[in-house]
DNA sequence: CGTGCTACCTACCGGTCGGTAGGTCGGGGT
DNA sequence: ACCCCGACCTACCGACCGGTAGGTAGCACG
């Protein structure tokens, strides 16, 4: 049975540790957070810990990374290949939200919430690995508007509208609110991306995607309790 | 000269003290600034500035009110009494992103920033005082929605949209990008509230904002840099 | 002149921070 | 049997943390 019996490889201890590690740092924030919990709650000593890692910073940038990496997986990749500019913009705001809001992954929170946190190469590392998504996301907004599926826009503003839309959820958004997280992510999609109805108004027959009109007035009520947080 | 001759006046100290505190902090964070620190920033020892303060957390709550007052005087106080719903809304957008990308008030970046840090009653009465702005987006696109003014949306979803879009600038907005602050405002309110063009559609009279069809292609080019940062 | 008050100061508190030196201990290789 | 190595441990480092006790210099008022 050579290298069988779940005994927790190398790898696997360490990715244990990214992992509780990054629970803590997302509750408590990077400076709040110090070395001797996060050894605690991986059931060491502080020195057991400084064995598997070199310091508080690299620990952090460790944790970036592997939250990329989720990120790149669960997001990026499963939406790179849709063709139609629109629709490959609409799944990877569905995707993105949810791995906002399903509480896997803390490391993606942590990302998002110590932006300033990192410096030196570190930092920059990062934000290269940030800026290939904002790239991806201009590249569909130009796409899209060059092929007036959407009203023209500023790619960046575009991507950065998005973005924000996308991940400031993840500072008001609670499980038990009133908005399932399925409804927030349609919602946004539909605000941002309505479905095509009518054809061209006018005489242009190949550029159709106008916002449409509601059906007069339809609103729910007034604003009335969110469930949900602050801005 | 009764009381003039420019003796900084106690309520300015104090005004002064959080200005500079809220420098510092937005640039380390809450954690990472030392109370040390903040007094040599304020020409003081540390006992110097206990003096001015009960303590650590209470100036924070006493920084993250102070944005509130700056917020509400400059954002809400200009926009709420204007009386279209939509055009409320362009304007308060405007606002409130070229409160971020200002320099002015460190201290509305840190409520951004340090969503989570306060605890018990401080922590709920500046949630309380967000919530009044979420309340109020809220009715605004509720009315806009009810005036068929916008496509119908959830209002939550409209107002925590509206609120990524803009808030998010605070993580990537550099003052010497590309796109200046203004563009910026101007893109994301075309982007989210465009212009009325076309009077209704089909049959009905009073129903009138579609969004309207781009002039087939007019994207300017692909992504290239975008002189901004990262997501 | 004395009193009271604000606005600071020096000096210090116990505790915790990130990090390390050096030892122990069990299992695998030979 | 031996050794070695990785995975931990105890014990400790100097620096710094938030916060305070107690003193004092300057000014206003009587």
């Amino acid at each position: 049975m050579t290298t069988s019996g779940r005994k927790p490889d190398e790898g696997e201890r360490y990715k244990a540790i990214l992992e509780t590690a990054a629970r803590l740092i997302c509750e408590r924030g990077y400076e709040g957070t110090s070395m001797q919990e996060i050894a605690a709650a991986c059931r060491m000593t502080k020195a057991g810990l400084y064995h598997h890692i070199q310091n508080k910073e690299q620990l952090l940038f460790a944790i970036m990374n592997y939250g990329m990496d989720l990120f790149e997986e669960q997001v990026l990749s499963r939406v790179q290949d849709i063709a139609d500019p629109v629709d490959r913009l609409r799944a990877c705001m569905r995707h993105n939200i949810l791995l906002v809001t399903r509480g896997w992954s803390k490391e993606v929170i942590i990302i998002l919430h110590e932006h300033a946190t990192l410096t030196g190469e570190a930092r920059a590392f990062i934000d290269n690995r940030k800026k290939r998504y904002v790239d991806f996301l201009e590249e569909a907004f130009s796409q899209a508007a060059q092929q007036g599926r959407i009203r023209p826009v500023d790619p960046t503003i575009g991507a950065f509208s998005f973005l924000g839309m996308v991940l400031w959820v993840y500072k008001w958004f609670k499980p038990d609110g009133r908005l399932t997280d399925e409804q927030i992510a349609d919602g946004m999609v539909d605000l941002l991306f309505p479905p095509i109805v009518a054809a061209a108004v006018d005489g242009q027959p190949g550029v159709s995607s106008l916002r449409v009109v509601p059906r007069a007035a339809s609103g729910s009520g007034t604003s009335s309790g969110s469930g949900t947080e602050e801005p």
